[in-house]
DNA sequence: CCGACCAATATGGTCTGACCAAATTAACTC
DNA sequence: GAGTTAATTTGGTCAGACCATATTGGTCGG
């Protein structure tokens, strides 16, 4: 929670809740600000902030005569993390949504990270899908292990755009993963496979096998939470 | 541009723009909300909206004593749009990053829509495909039909993370590029190829093929948009 | 009964001035 | 010169007021 626990982040906090809740039908207005400042025993002005933060993450448009809620589909992606944690478990559905689109991402960052890296990252990687080929058993270490790995590939590839989306999707979102306690429980054939893809991917310098690789490590990741899930 | 010709946004404009362009210093303070009301001649209250948004957008952290610039690396995907319109031609490499990215979220939608899509949707998709390789000259035409054929695989893929991204991708991003004039200007083979590739998928309902051929489009596109900027 | 017009009201946008707590800065002491 | 303390600055909040615009309610005429 990015919350400065200040009294307009808690209003926007309840208020962003409520609408995500669909408390409030799109498209109806939202109480007067009047209202809301007495609701919340608070000022005008602490109101106003925390609606001018709901109108930047999408959720609502203000206009003289009265703020109105905005379709959820037509928000940003800031979104998501309070979407995610507006049960204490997970929408499997939305789970698996985001995987598939983290996957996307971070394929699409492997094959610009294969493209652009030189000799020694090159060597760098290689060490690093060695080590990661080395399963000892101990699920935590070769998970961690995937995410300084993924993360490296981010470093390399460079890329801004992707970056910013990783941001906010990360922000809430991959924390609330982590209470899940998401073992990769991956069969250790498939896991032979995704490494192989992956190693060939880099020894030939063949972005497609690398990008599948890395792709195919998403969509089993994504297989066992979701079924996890269920 | 999505401001409310408020005089908080107006603030809000500003600031954003002097920031993207790094007229403060990554960790820097910002003049206090005081200095700032003075010089846009406005109130303390409007001001302290905007650095509300500013906030919002990952670009300040405001703390007592004083709001600090953030790192845009660590910003919020919003800031894309205003990233791209700070000159008035985009930096190539911002453009390329984004259609790499845009791509890759496309290719995921094409691949999650082959999935779930009913035998209605499939014969549809078949339809405009074949629609699409109608190539009568009108490179307008065309492109508009890919624009159509890409939304209907949103709208059959049904994942909402994707749609949210796409929400503040295209928010500013798209009509900038529509500025551009940017002719696909494929040579024709490719573009046979990508058409192959996509009619194939959807006969065989091969997911791969298909995601490849998406994939392969955009590649081409942002080959030709990036080569017209340089 | 219904639609058009108009006044009363409600709402968002802004301003002023004030107070508090926390952070920063300046001054002071050792 | 380093450490401590006091003064200042800064963000967070509140209260009350004014304006322009939307909305609402009522009135009138058909």
């Amino acid at each position: 929670m990015p919350n400065t626990n200040t009294k307009s982040h808690e209003i926007a906090d309840i208020l962003r809740t409520e609408i995500l809740r669909q408390q409030y039908r799109s498209g109806e207005r939202m109480p007067s600000e009047r209202d809301l400042a007495s609701r919340f025993d608070a000022s005008r002005g602490a109101v106003r902030e925390a609606l001018s933060q709901l109108e930047q993450l999408g959720l609502i448009n203000t206009q003289p005569g009265g703020a109105r809620v905005r379709d959820i589909e037509s928000a940003s992606i800031a979104i998501l993390g309070p979407l995610m944690t507006l049960q204490d478990t997970p929408d499997p559905k939305l789970v698996d949504q985001f995987l598939r689109t983290f996957g996307a991402l971070a394929a699409t960052t492997a094959r610009e990270a294969l493209e652009k890296a030189t000799p020694e990252q090159l060597n760098r990687m290689k060490k690093m899908v060695v080590s990661l080929s080395k399963y000892n058993g101990d699920s935590d270490s070769i998970h961690a292990q995937w995410i300084e790995f993924i993360q490296y590939l981010g470093s390399v590839a460079d890329n801004l755009v992707v970056r910013l989306i990783s941001n906010d999707l990360k922000a809430q979102f991959v924390e609330q993963m982590a209470t899940l306690d998401l073992k990769p429980a991956r069969k250790k054939q498939n896991a032979n496979q995704v490494l192989g893809l992956v190693s060939q991917g880099l020894s030939k310098k063949d972005a497609v096998l690398f990008f599948s690789g890395i792709q195919l490590y998403f969509d089993e990741l994504r297989f066992s939470v979701v079924e996890e899930l269920e």
